[in-house]
DNA sequence: GCGACAG
DNA sequence: ATCTTGTCGC
């Protein structure tokens, strides 16, 4: 199956050019325009790392409540800009905040869409049955900037066996679209690897029940089981389960090994593989492929 | 004012 | 995830 292949990371810097000379926004409307303010710290990010300062103007892009904010060239040189266009500083807040506000970007709020588009994947998740593969294998991304580094560890009769892919990334990490990121990885990752995917991630366990182990399950075809380190939401009852809006979606092993069902598999049979795969502890293999990934950014990385 | 916010 | 350019809600 197919699914949209933004670019945010462009879209974004599209959107930092359209502020007119002269005003400010903020990290918070910028997320707006791209659909979902939840992107307000991948805004501030985009921001750090875009490579052209002069032709991306990131210093008319301050805080909701008026401070300055950061600036790579230091926040000195992000006042003497300001100054330069006639807003006014004085102790690290912009004084002419209203007068100069900008919030009228054109844009179709690319996020809002990937949301459909998320909420349409999971209506074609399959969230029941048992599996009954032998083999599994586990995927993980580290990143250094827009470069990913992941990882493939496959695991079939007592044999590990490994595959690295380098990528550079279009889409930033924003809570809840982490599929628009990853998925490029485990798609290209798990081709001729006949084995229950286990996806650093979570699956059922999302805001539209598409987390990166569902949406990538879906779009590939696969089955999938997510195993996230830490919560997304929800809350961890008495008996281990993750309910959010009174349904459970997801079992706690422990407080960092947090499963749910990706694709073609239920929640039950999902925490009977986990169990089965470590006792009470996060899986081996999900460690294994980790560290894997932190290798090769570090190799590419000589400090 | 502090926590929530997959990676 | 890395090593830091956020915002909202309790």
């Amino acid at each position: 199956m197919n699914y949209t292949h933004i670019n945010l990371y462009d879209y974004f810097y599209g959107l930092v050019k359209q502020i007119p000379e002269g005003y400010i926004t903020t990290y918070g409307e910028l997320a707006k325009a791209l659909g979902d303010i939840r992107a307000a710290r991948a805004v501030g990010y985009m921001l750090s790392i875009n490579e052209d300062p002069d032709g991306i103007p990131c210093y008319k892009v301050v805080h909701t409540d008026r401070r300055m904010g950061k600036y790579a060239l230091g926040v000195e040189e992000k006042a003497r800009r300001l100054r330069k266009d006639g807003i006014i500083i004085s102790n690290g807040m912009v004084e002419n905040f209203n007068e100069r506000f900008f919030s009228d970007f054109k844009t179709d709020y690319p996020l809002a869409k990937l949301q459909e588009e998320q909420e349409k994947i999971a209506s074609m998740a399959d969230f029941a049955g048992d599996r009954d593969e032998e083999n599994y294998a586990a995927i993980d991304v580290s990143y250094e900037g827009r470069t990913g580094y992941g990882a493939l560890v496959y695991y079939d009769s007592g044999e590990y066996m490994v595959k690295n892919l380098e990528m550079k990334v279009n889409f930033p990490y924003i809570p809840g679209y982490l599929g628009y990121r990853e998925s490029p990885f485990i798609e290209k990752l798990s081709v001729n690897v006949d084995a229950l995917l286990l996806i650093d991630a979570n699956g059922l366990l999302h805001p539209r029940k598409c987390g990166l182990a569902t949406f990538a399950g879906v779009v590939l075809g696969r089955a999938t089981i997510g195993v996230a380190k830490s919560l997304l939401m929800g809350k961890i009852d008495d008996t281990g389960y993750v309910v959010y809006n009174n349904e459970k979606l997801g079992y706690a092993i422990n407080k960092h090994t947090i499963v749910s069902p990706g694709n073609m598999i239920s929640l039950e049979s999902s925490i009977k593989k986990i169990k089965l795969l470590g006792k009470n502890k996060y899986p081996a293999i999900l460690k294994m492929v980790h560290n894997e990934t932190v290798a090769m950014r570090k190799r590419r990385l000589p400090s």
